[in-house]
RNA sequence: GCUGAUGUAGCUCAGCCGGCAGAGCAGCUGAUUUGUAAUCAGCAGGUCGUGGGUUCGAUCCCCACCAUCAGCUCCA
């Protein structure tokens, strides 16, 4: 089922990195028009390059990723032009591609209504039949500033009098429309054949939440209506694997409304997962020279205070008590590491000691915004294996090393490790407040990080402004059924917090040194895992982490006696079981344990009893046939141990 | 936090222009004792997210709040 988890895009084009509402629109692609094109073949606007699909004439090539967005870049423009049409108020943002589609944000009193999508549509449709010519041209600044500022669009004015003094400043042209746009862009609107506005959205201008908010028009397109049904489908499809929809289908998890946003409650179901696989990092870790520790849930604000939390993630904790009128306050943790390091300091440190690593299985709360809060990926409470490394100079490459090692070893021993991505995450340089330490320690920490990155051939995009407020960090990101990205595992690199807590250690040499400090976490974000793997596998886990492992199902209530006989034994040996005892018919037991994705059924009746065996179902494989149930606890006991995929 | 949509039985969803709330599945009871994806019948189940307001009368209209979803911003 390639591409496991994935909203599929038909064409196997390669993915964009996750969206960043500025990017495309103005980039200055420096360009010429393409000389003598002719049909909508031809991309308008790009470098000039040999044509992707090898002439003027050849049809083009939508899995080809420059044609694609070209096409839809243009369909972005016949969105506009048609909002323009039917609200000539509106002003026009900005209009990018982005994978699987295209957007246009709109400054728009009130919202766009359903109603007005499909008004919208159907204009579009009319600029599609009417086979618009698009037309590329420059104007030097003086002139392109003042034909935005006669149509009345001054948030492109506002591009404008941001762009470079060298860039070319373009514009397209499509009927009575014209935009300022970097392209490219198709020649002719009629390729636009099969198109669909897919949602609405705010957006604020430029990304910022001090500017206003804008209104988004999400929408997708493709060259015909077959390819675009295909879209839509596999879209509905991943609905359907939505951790959030099945893992309450399938009993995992739960919310409350009177609980409250975030904080998901976990069913013995979902709870057995965790602690399974709870166990199975605890154990790794342990197995590679990690010590576990216990730490308090709260702390006094003296402890933030030193951490740097109390100054720049106050905002993420969740405060008891009120410091201004004289209360002592208490923070939840929103991380660990303060906690570890006492036990760093619990003794003076020589060399000898290090690495020191410590992990422990912390729950963390942070009070995310309320709007952020989404199924098991986003809470206000979590649990998650984290470990502190304290290390010394040398000894940080290879640390680092074996912290990604872990990583790996526990996805691909879980089944994440394809659509794994990873992102160095570095400081903004314009936005001190956000960090703590000076610059010179940011620049060196992002070095030796860098260098270690590309020590360990990672293939990795750098992100400016995402660093923890301590130190920069590697994010491995895992996509979800949506194609969206969240971070799983982080490593990091601290060169200030044990200053901070004066952490040292007695060197060789006998002068006191701060240690280097990594964090890292692993595959134990453990609500977030839980639900990648939901959707990974659409519920159907592997026999080592499913929750029911054997659904028992006797024909009929005289065979209930040996069904709890096997049970007990099949207990006795770890496994997981479920008894179907009900007075149904087996098709129907088989039916339901089919949909609550048991892996394995034994259905047993007169045969089986008389002969101490069992006939084995696999929910994917179906009727395995009649054989002795030291045979199937053989087969099972196998796929546990060697964490066998379905 | 911001923009928008949504909230009716445990679940999935009907419910017109304001006039006593409906189905299927699940549950319970009874019958059936069943051989690889749904046996039949009956019963029960709802302060229509919460709180205000308008109205003779509100699931329906208005306001606030809570929660969910899609995004934005933020982030494991």
């Amino acid at each position: 089922m390639g591409g496991l988890g994935l909203v599929p895009d038909p064409h196997g084009g390669r993915r964009a990195p996750r969206v960043r509402a500025l990017r495309p629109a103005l980039d200055p692609v420096g360009a010429a028009p393409t000389a003598g094109a002719a049909g909508h073949g031809i991309i308008l606007g790009t470098k000039p390059q040999t044509p992707a699909t090898g002439g003027p004439d050849a049809m083009p090539d939508f899995a080809d990723a420059s044609y694609r967005d070209a096409f839809r870049h243009t369909a972005s423009h016949i969105l506009a032009q048609a909002v323009k049409r039917l609200y000539p108020e509106t002003k026009l943002a900005i209009g990018p591609t982005i994978e699987n589609g295209f957007y246009y944000d709109f400054d728009h009193d009130g919202s766009f209504t359903p109603e007005d999508l499909t008004a919208i549509e159907a204009e579009m449709e009319k600029i599609v039949r009417d086979h618009y010519m698009v037309e590329r041209f420059e104007l030097p600044r003086a002139e392109a500033r003042a034909l935005m500022l006669e149509k009345g669009e001054p948030y492109k004015v506002e591009l404008i009098d941001d762009l470079p003094a060298d860039a070319a400043i373009s514009f397209y042209k499509q009927g009575e429309f014209t935009d300022l746009c970097a392209g490219p862009h198709i020649q002719n609107t009629s390729a636009v054949r099969a198109f669909k506005l897919t949602s609405t959205a705010g957006a604020y201008w430029r990304g910022s939440e001090k500017n206003k908010m804008l209104q988004r028009i999400y929408g997708t397109a493709f060259p015909d209506k077959k390819q675009l049904d295909a879209y839509l489908a596999a879209v509905e499809e991943a609905k359907r694997r939505d951790h959030n929809k099945l893992g309450r289908e399938l009993k995992l998890f739960t919310t409350v409304d009177y609980i409250g946003q975030g904080l998901p409650i976990l069913m013995p179901k979902g709870a057995k997962i965790i602690q399974i696989l709870q166990r199975f990092v605890e154990d790794e870790e342990e197995r590679r020279g990690y010590q576990l520790t216990k730490t308090p849930f709260m702390a006094k604000s003296d402890l933030y205070k030193i951490s740097g939390h109390w100054d720049h993630y106050r905002d993420g904790m969740f405060v008891i008590g009120d410091e201004s009128k004289g209360e002592e306050a208490l923070a939840l943790r929103p991380m660990t590491c303060p906690f570890q390091f006492q036990v760093y300091l619990n003794e003076s440190r020589s060399y000898r000691d290090l690495p020191m690593r410590l992990n422990e299985t912390s729950t963390l709360f942070r009070n995310e915004s309320s709007g952020e809060m989404h199924g098991l990926i986003r809470v206000r409470q979590f649990t998650i294996s984290e470990a502190h490394i304290a290390c010394t100079p040398d000894q940080l490459e290879e640390e680092f090393r074996g912290c990604l090692d872990l990583a790996r070893f526990m996805l691909e021993a879980v089944g994440l490790d394809e659509d794994v991505s990873y992102r160095f995450s570095k400081w903004d340089p314009n936005n001190r407040d956000k960090y703590i330490g000076d610059p010179e320690k940011w620049d060196a920490a992002q070095a030796l990080m860098k260098q270690i990155l590309d020590h360990l051939g990672l293939d990795y995009v750098e992100a400016e402004g995402e660093a923890a407020f301590y130190g920069p960090k590697l994010d491995i990101q895992i996509r979800n059924v949506h194609g969206k990205e969240d971070t799983l595992i982080t490593v990091q690199i601290d060169f200030q917090l044990a200053e901070r807590f004066g952490m040292e250690y007695t060197d060789r040499d006998g002068t006191k040194k701060n240690p280097i400090v990594v964090h890292r976490t692993s595959i134990g974000c453990y609500e977030r895992t839980l639900a990648l793997l939901i959707e990974k596998y659409a519920g159907a886990f592997p026999a080592w982490l499913a929750p029911v492992q054997v659904k028992l199902l006797p024909i009929a209530e005289r065979h209930a006696e040996y069904a709890e006989k096997v049970a007990a034994r099949l207990r006795e040996q770890g496994f997981r079981v479920e008894t179907d005892a009900r007075e149904e018919k087996i098709g129907k037991k088989i039916r339901e344990a089919q949909l609550e994705k048991v892996p394995y059924m034994l259905v047993m009746g007169d045969k089986e009893a008389d002969s101490a065996t069992v006939a084995v179902r696999s929910r994917r494989e179906g009727d395995l046939g009649t054989m002795p149930l030291d045979d199937f606890t053989d087969k099972l006991g196998s796929e546990v141990r060697m964490r066998v995929r379905p």
